[in-house]
DNA sequence: AGCACGCCGACT
DNA sequence: GTCGGCGTGCTC
């Protein structure tokens, strides 16, 4: 028996189909899919990994002394024939070898060289506090705790469970000396455990039912459907505000696959942050659900790809990767917040997890649904040309008027001697907003911000002569990069438009704002929201519980902020550094900027 | 990549 | 003769 094996290899001009032999005692295992080690190269002594991508009817003899197969490494073959010219579909637009995107198809942490090594480390140190919140702040308040990272560490622990050492050492900036001296005064206790992060594992969920949808959710769920009982592909895009119930109309579309005996995907952009979107679906349709994503161990991600090949759920959940997972009989697909950012993969292989879906789609004659409040420009123009069939959903039900937007010019506020990151306008309202009671939440666009240089006075950006988007300051040889045509400009002094010197390439974080927010008033209780006050599992939604629950004035945070369940408290919303949105370094950073600000903006109840 | 092979100059 | 440096070609 021959095969024909793909060999895993960084050497892309060797990652082709070489054929092997099969050994008589290994030909019942066979099957295209599986993992397979060869011997492959002159004389060399390390095997390599390959796949099986053909298997041939006949023997047939060839000018190579054929090699045999070593070994077969999987059970269970994930990559059937579709997948594999997926595969080859993929690795063809987004140039990068086929093996790479066979990867991903695979259950994590089976690449052969890596797999021991990920047994290894398994095991994850949880901190835990052995002493209640109360007592603890009791002992700083009375110096019995002095030492400012102790202090860090405490804090964070009494706001959050389930903390990772990693998460501590590598987040936090914390030493393991640290850890040990609190663990030595007997604070806390630190176990080792079993990788097991599974979100739903914590949560209670009540079994929830359809609901009577709303006229225009009736008019989708409709329309939709009908695609689903004709089982051919179509693209659909559910254009609707922010609180529409566009899950609703996803959930019932869901049912109606599962009633035709199809499977259905849900992409989400990134688990922590849609945990509530995960919890619904849950509760609506029980474990005939399998979630994946990346902060599940991966033992525990195997086994649900296990599950999903057999056959036992109807319904995968997850983030970008998910749209890989190895569901057959598929009805549909549904991106939700299709805008999202994280659909796009950063690393190699790196691919648009629209265009997969499209394709997938395609093969298996299923409805792709893209969701989204602000939907790209793109996936709109599509809509317009007829590629895809567009439902709008335009009242949100309960919701009271959209919030007024208003721009406030930060140089004028320069001429009046206010050299804050805040508008006079913005300091006022905050104010108002605390003698209300209401709450107020403060966005900042914090990517590529310590990059992009600025003067002060007139407000110019530096940007590219030739390409329109702004330089990138490097702070190595003092220049300012163009990163799509390499146009390089000396870091100049002043300013190109109004002959200022008052040019900065000010990084201004959370941290700072909040510094700044309690100078202007001292009283003010707040509360940050970004990648540093977020490691821990499900802190942002214990972020936002404590920001509802304890009336605090005001939130600062990036991006996350605009995720999660909505605040009816609070009414108003400052968005900061509104230009280097639109300035940033990305040819779609004003459709990006738009994005962002409307869905912030929503944030804000009746309010501006 | 990693290895073999072969050509060619330098040197015992 | 023969050792080794380097360019070239191959991997089922």
């Amino acid at each position: 028996m021959i095969v024909k094996v793909l060999i895993n290899t960084s050497i892309p001009k060797l990652n082709k189909v070489y054929d092997y032999l099969v050994p008589k005692e290994l030909e019942e295992k066979i099957e295209i899919g599986k993992r397979v080690e060869v011997n492959f190269g002159n004389n060399r002594k390390l095997n390599e990994e390959g796949i099986i991508v053909k298997i041939e009817n006949e023997d047939y003899t060839t000018n190579y002394k054929l090699k045999n197969i070593i070994d077969i490494l999987d059970d269970i073959s994930y990559i059937n024939e579709s997948r594999l010219k997926l595969a080859k579909y993929i690795a063809h637009t987004y140039f990068c070898n086929v093996y790479s995107v066979l990867k991903l198809m695979l259950p994590p942490g089976t690449s052969s060289k890596n797999s021991k090594k990920s047994l290894d480390t398994k095991k994850d140190t949880v901190i835990s506090l052995l002493k209640s919140g109360e007592d603890i702040f009791q002992d700083i308040e009375n110096d019995v705790i002095t030492s400012s990272k102790q202090i860090q560490l405490l804090t964070f622990l009494v706001y959050n469970d389930l903390v990772l050492l990693n998460d501590v050492v590598n987040g936090l900036g914390i030493s393991r000396s640290v850890i040990s001296n609190v663990e030595k005064k007997g604070y806390i206790k630190l176990d080792k455990v079993e990788k097991q992060v599974d979100i739903l594992e914590n949560v209670k969920v009540e079994k929830s039912y359809p609901k009577i949808p709303t006229d225009e959710q009736k008019r989708a769920i409709e329309g939709i459907g009908k695609y689903i009982d004709e089982g051919i592909y179509k693209e659909c895009l559910l254009y609707g505000v922010t609180g529409s119930g566009k899950t609703e109309v996803y959930l019932q579309l869901i049912e109606k696959v599962l009633q035709k005996r199809k499977k259905a995907i849900i992409l989400v952009p990134e688990i922590s942050l849609t945990y509530q979107t995960v919890v619904r679906f849950v509760s609506r349709f029980g474990n005939d659900i399998a979630v994946l994503h990346s902060k599940m161990t991966i033992s525990k991600r195997k086994q649900e790809y296990k599950r999903i090949k057999e056959g036992k759920v109807n319904i995968v959940i997850g983030a970008r990767s998910a749209i890989f997972a190895p569901i057959e009989n598929l009805g549909i697909v549904v991106m939700d917040e299709e805008h999202d950012q994280s659909y796009y993969s950063a690393t190699t292989p790196k691919y648009s997890t629209k265009e997969v879906a499209r394709y997938i789609c395609n093969q298996e004659n299923a409805v792709l649904l893209l969701a989204s409040a602000t939907p790209e420009v793109v996936t709109y123009n599509r809509a317009v040309e007829g590629k895809t069939k567009l439902y709008t959903i335009n009242n949100r039900p309960g919701r009271a008027i959209l919030p007024k937007i208003e721009l406030v010019d930060l140089k004028e506020d320069r001429l009046l001697g206010n050299t804050s990151i805040f508008s006079n306008k913005l300091k006022d309202e905050i104010l108002e907003n605390i003698k209300r009671k209401e709450q107020t939440m403060i966005f900042l666009n914090r990517r590529g911000y310590n990059s992009y240089v600025t003067c002060k006075d007139c407000g110019f950006i530096f940007k590219c002569p030739n390409c329109d988007v702004a330089l990138v300051y490097h702070k190595q040889n003092n220049l300012l990069i163009c990163h799509y045509c390499s146009h390089v400009e000396k870091n100049i002094k002043v300013c190109h438009k109004c002959g200022g010197n008052n040019i900065t390439s000010g990084t201004f974080g959370t941290q700072k704002i909040e510094d700044e927010l309690k100078n202007i008033y001292p009283e003010i209780t707040t509360l940050r929201m970004d990648a540093d006050t977020t490691i821990a599992r499900d802190s942002h939604q214990k972020i936002l519980d404590k920001f509802k629950n304890e009336n605090i004035n005001v939130l600062i945070g990036t991006q996350m902020i605009s995720k999660g369940h909505d605040i009816p408290n609070v009414t108003l919303v400052g968005i900061l550094g509104v230009d280097s949105m639109i300035a940033m370094n990305d040819f779609c950073a004003s459709e990006r900027a738009f994005s962002n600000i409307y869905q912030v903006s929503r944030k804000s109840w009746k309010g501006r």
